[in-house]
DNA sequence: CGTCATGATTCTGC
DNA sequence: GCAGAATCATGACG
């Protein structure tokens, strides 16, 4: 502790110093408060202050050209609208006496449309970063709270001593205010990055396009065409051909979505591939000897609707079929909300025009020629 | 580079 | 909330 600086320096002994710093701090709390009273007691006390106060009247700068400096809070409000808007902040709690809630119409061009955005990714990484903000928001409040009221505390102690004005006092307050709302500026501002980041991430993610594997096409058209009278899977079977094909269950749902649409526009595209799929399905049931085909529908109630028309012949088997798919509790209320809507079906009709040779137990094919 | 195929998104109706 | 329809955006291919 000691240490003398080395080389010859002149200044005074450091020694000396620290030697008086540490004598301060041995100073018992009792001993500052003895002198403390000893001088607010003091006979020239008042004199002394009258003194000061003249003094500071003199020299003291005007008070008010510290204070009204608060710039313009566009940013702030800005940043309030944003996190706002992208759901991290809410309406409530807003004391800034500002424009608080233009949210609707804020950011225009920042976030398009914020409510298509349900991934669950997305909002469990939303929620964290909103967990955060609100944390460290909070310690920020509770610091500068604290740190308002012992400032505030310590300056009335001391006008005791000095003159210190409530308009200083004040003052003070407002200083201590606006720096720690530039620190909660900051937190807003890194929010807000935080976010726009996550968004962007999210928004790469969706846009890129990638074409499913074979293994994922194949049993989703497999699926599709020996269920081509009904071609709605229920949830348990869309997690099924999502888990085969390696996909998410609402890609499965997109993929039927489009499937469904397209198909309906335009039936004589697809005979092709109507004919390689319904041919493999009931090549790979009859090999089983099972008409339902395991692979495309293993927990599927509606898997047996296939059956009864591998054994009946081809005239009246579409009719049949449509009747039966009608009446046929549906796996799930979606299909049935379809077939009530009558949609899919006046689409099914001419199917496969070339029927796969000896192939008998062809659904489509039966079903329509 | 243009075109088609295809997965994803958006809008609308029920 | 789901399905249909339209549309967008991107990958594949000639």
């Amino acid at each position: 502790m000691d240490a003398q600086p080395p080389g010859s320096g002149p200044g005074p002994a450091t020694s000396d110093v620290l030697q008086q710093i540490m004598a301060i701090a041995d100073q018992s709390l009792d001993e500052a408060q003895a002198r403390k009273h000893a001088l607010n007691c003091h006979r020239m006390k008042p004199a002394l202050f009258s003194v000061l106060c003249e003094i500071k009247e003199k020299t003291a700068v005007s008070i008010h050209g510290i204070q009204e400096e608060d710039p313009p809070h566009a940013q702030l409000t800005r940043l309030d609208n944003m996190l706002l808007a992208e759901g991290v902040s809410r309406p409530e709690n807003r004391e800034r006496g500002g424009p608080a809630v233009v949210a609707g119409t804020a950011t225009p061009g920042g976030c398009p449309n914020d409510n298509s955005i349900e991934h669950s990714d997305y909002r469990a990484k939303l929620s964290q970063i909103r967990q955060i903000y609100y944390s460290e928001l909070e310690k920020y409040e509770q610091a500068c709270h604290e740190f308002t009221t012992h400032v505030t505390n310590l300056l009335q102690e001391q006008s005791r001593l000095r003159p210190v004005s409530p308009r200083e006092i004040e003052c003070m307050v407002g200083v201590i205010h606006s720096k720690f709302s530039a620190i909660q500026m900051q937190l807003k501002q890194s929010t807000c990055e935080a976010v726009m980041t996550l968004r962007s991430q999210f928004l790469d993610a969706r846009r890129k396009r990638r074409n499913f594997s074979k293994q994922a096409t194949e049993v989703l058209n497999e699926y599709f065409y020996s269920h081509l009278s009904n071609p709605y899977p229920s949830e348990e079977a869309k997690e099924e051909l999502a888990r085969k094909g390696g996909i998410t269950v609402s890609q499965v749902s997109n993929w039927f979505g489009n499937k469904r649409i397209r198909y309906k526009k335009n039936m004589r595209k697809f005979q092709e591939e109507a004919t390689i799929y319904t041919g493999k399905t009931v090549a790979d049931t009859t090999e089983v000897g099972v008409p339902g085909n395991h692979t495309s529908c293993p927990s599927t109630p509606s898997c047996g609707l296939s059956g009864p028309f591998t054994l009946t012949n081809a005239g009246g088997a579409f009719l049949t079929l449509q009747t039966l798919a009608s009446l046929r509790p549906s796996p799930g209320g979606a299909s049935l909300q379809s077939q009530a809507r009558g949609g899919w079906q006046g689409a099914t009709p001419p199917l496969l025009t070339t029927s796969p040779a000896g192939d008998p137990g062809n659904v489509n094919s039966d079903a329509f020629r």
